[in-house]
DNA sequence: GTCTATACTGTGATAGAC
DNA sequence: GTCTATCACAGTATAGAC
């Protein structure tokens, strides 16, 4: 028992459980609705009483703050990890950029309406977890920059562009694959309309 | 009081009732927030308590089903009013169709909400109120037909294209222009892909 | 320090008197 | 057609057992 603390033991079990109530709260989110979570729901899929809930967070938009901070983490380990993009292939960087977000984005309905629509009423993301979903942006940026588009009204438009085509792949054909089909093309297009070389260049 | 029988008058009346009710909803949507809407504000607003309102709805979402049948026809009716759009001048028919869609989508949040976006957790509409939707695209991609772009694709990547300005712009900076500027450009880029003449031509 | 038991407030919805 | 009374269930909060 030497050499691991009772707080440290403690804090452990404390984030575990934490864990334990997130992962019960995305389950119910992917089967009853995001705006439709209960904190009976969860509470029945952990083994506690909804009361309990709130020794490990203060109040149901708190558990969805931490949601929101998980997801844009996800979405940050992912492009992270993503190979190094290549700046003399900047259709590539392009491509890249926008497949990872937009699989992403299609991938997980619920998660994608806390990211970034207004689902629930009254949710805010606390300055913390929004500090995240900025550093993904940030990321992003900076791999435009680095192929020459450091123009915010260019990266707005890539932006609204690629988050477009999820919205309508996810609002208009979801599980499908009618707009996935025009990322690419699209990327392109916005390549083209800023004269950015072809590969073969 | 001959020539109007009881039986229209009592539809009027109905009718006068059941708008009223609906301006109350749009106004609480707007001040509150459309998925913050209660009945008991509504019928506040009508001067009613909050059961009768079921004499003219069968439930909340048969008023969010109204609403959402309102919004599209004005959309609907701002459409058609449009002047007639000349098809020698394609770019122009893109630029005035996008411009009217994006202005309307940004004038009013929770109207836009509730006809493109699934704020409302288990709402959908029904199939008389969809089938005004439906309409409004039918109208567009006529106009888009007379101009030369008949393809399924091709018609998938405007509406993306200028959805995903839309919801950045309320998202992001609502009230502002910031995405409202790049609106026409986007419409270019899209028309340069498309090789549509120019002007011009 | 946790969890259980219980209660308070506000919501959509229904039943029945008038 | 409208009102009063009431229900079921949500989120929330506190007291007390262990």
């Amino acid at each position: 028992m030497v050499g691991t603390p009772n707080s440290i033991r403690i804090e452990r079990r404390r984030a575990a459980v934490r864990d334990e109530i997130l992962a019960a709260a995305w389950e119910v989110a992917r089967s009853r609705g995001l705006a439709q979570l209960t904190l009976r729901d969860v509470a029945d899929r952990v083994g506690m009483q909804p009361p309990s809930l709130y020794t490990h967070f203060d109040s149901k938009h708190a558990i969805y703050d931490a949601m929101f901070a998980q997801a844009w983490t996800q979405l940050l380990d992912l492009t992270v990890a993503q190979p190094a993009p290549d700046p003399s292939r900047p259709r590539q960087v392009l491509r890249a950029d926008a497949r990872l977000f937009f699989d992403f984005a299609v991938a997980d309905l619920p998660r994608y309406q806390l990211m970034n629509q207004r689902t629930i009423p009254g949710f805010e993301p606390s300055p913390e977890a929004y500090a995240v979903s900025v550093r993904v942006m940030t990321l992003y940026r900076e791999q435009l920059a680095a192929i020459g588009i450091t123009r915010d009204e260019d990266v707005d438009l890539v932006v609204a562009l690629v988050g477009g085509l999820a919205d309508a792949q996810l609002a208009n054909d979801p599980g499908g694959e009618r707009w996935s089909r025009l990322l690419d093309r699209a990327v392109d297009m916005y390549a083209d309309h800023l004269n950015l070389p072809t590969e073969e260049n």
